[in-house]
This record gives structure tokens, C-alpha cells and sequence, in this order.
DNA sequence: GCATTATATATGGAAAATCGCATATTCAAA
DNA sequence: TTTGAATATGCGATTTTCCATATATAATGC
């Protein structure tokens, strides 16, 4: 992984709050990053492509939803950066999390399902 | 510091070397950085501007010469990141580093000054 | 089975930002 | 004053961004 081309995608301010929102709650899928965030789907859905195209995210389709985590591929360097960015930046995403657990619907994780 | 700011400055291929560069160097005037790249003065004056006005870079004129290096004020996590990103990708700068050693009459250090 | 709804993806094209060369200017030393 | 070095700026070219819209896919209701 390149370290320009890794660090080009987090210097967007939809991108860098998308990419910390993931690494927070380990997974999301589309729905819960528009209502999170506040903003169009397209445009979640064009930089989410740009992520995945990136290789930073991977997406499962479950049902209706698709779920983007980061992908386990990614370089440890780059996985430790995101970590240590959350950690340092906690209030750049404090609104859109208490966006999301607002938020009424969530769907529901494979993993909670019986 | 906004995360997205200090990001966008990492996210060019001349900054990030620049960056990288003195950070492994500790300090370095623009025209070891010309030799070490071998890029024009304009470019890389260019960027360094955007890196001081950004507050990631301190500059500190010793005679005829502008020395840069990282600015000692910036939040830990961001200095950390930086040297992460060095650690883990020594080979990004490998060729510019031997540059820098094979150029000829290197500025003197103040620290190297009688 | 078929239509409907909800969700995600793809694309055209305009607006904005960024980049980098050429050139001019500033500043300090000899 | 002249020279070497850094900085500033105008401007064209490229890249990025984002809205509007269209398409694809899966679940739901009849």
C-alpha cells in the first residue's frame, strides 16, 4: 500500500469520518452512515466505492444491507494509524455517533441473528 | 490540529517525502531537499510554504540557508503518526536518502559551527 | 409469480480545488 | 553592487468533488 495513496483517502472530511465511524463500531452498512452522518447517499455511497476501490474497506452483503468493515488485509502500519487517529480525534465523530444511537431501525448483524 | 487538514498535507508525493525526510534527518534546508528529490526549487518551495503554513513545519534561517524541520509544537498524536509512517515505509524515501549522502558541500550545521 | 418498495451502485457533467511551471521579487552574504 | 538562495504569484492543466439521475438487486406485499 502506497502511503500517499493510503493517506489521500483519509484527507476528506466524509471519508476520514466514515473510515472512524467503521473502525469505532468494528461494522456498518449504508443506511447507518447516511442517518450517522447526515448526508446524501450518493455521495456516502460514491466515497465508500473509492474506500473499497482503495482496498481500506470490505464489503458483505447481507440481505437488503451492505456492511463495510476494514479490511483484515490492510497493512498493520495503516490499521495502527486509523486506531491511533481514533483515539487522538474522539470528538471528530462524537455527533455522528450519538447520530447513530439515535437512529430507530438499525438493522440487525448477523451475528445477533439466531 | 484538524485531522483532515493534517492528512491532506501527508496526501502528495512531495510533501510526505519532504515530511519523511526530515523527519529521519532532523533538519534540512531547501536545497538538500532539491538534490535530494531532484525536483525544481519552485515545487518544492511551494509545498514547504503550505507545510509552515500548516504549522507542521518550523523554519529557522541560519546565513544564506532555510532550515526546516518538524515543528516541536505539534500534538504528539501527529508526530507519532509521522514516525510510524517512516518506520514502516523506510523504502518510500530509500533513493532520495542517497541523494542527499552523495550531494557535495552540504550546508553546515549551526550545531556543527565553532 | 409479479409489482412495489427500499437499498446500493454507476455515470454525466459542472463547479471547485489542487498542482506545477514560468517568472518576478525579496533577502542576505560577499 | 553582484550573486546565490528562498519566496510569491499568475495561470493553464489536471484532478477531485458533488449533484441529479438512472440502473441493479433484494426483500415484501398482493
Amino acid at each position: 500500500m502506497n502511503p500517499v495513496q493510503f493517506y489521500k483517502c483519509l484527507a476528506d472530511d466524509t471519508r476520514l469520518r466514515t473510515l472512524l465511524l467503521i473502525v469505532h463500531e468494528g461494522e456498518l452498512c449504508v443506511c447507518e452512515l447516511t442517518a450517522a452522518m447526515d448526508l446524501s447517499q450518493p455521495k456516502i455511497s460514491r466515497h465508500l466505492a473509492l474506500l473499497r476501490g482503495a482496498d481500506l474497506l470490505q464489503d458483505r452483503r447481507q440481505g437488503q444491507w451492505v456492511f463495510y468493515r476494514i479490511n483484515p488485509a490492510l497493512e498493520g502500519w495503516a490499521k495502527s494509524i486509523l486506531q491511533e487517529t481514533l483515539q487522538a480525534n474522539r470528538h471528530f465523530i462524537e455527533a455522528d455517533l450519538r447520530n447513530l444511537i439515535q437512529m430507530g431501525d438499525r438493522p440487525l448483524r448477523a451475528t445477533l441473528c439466531c
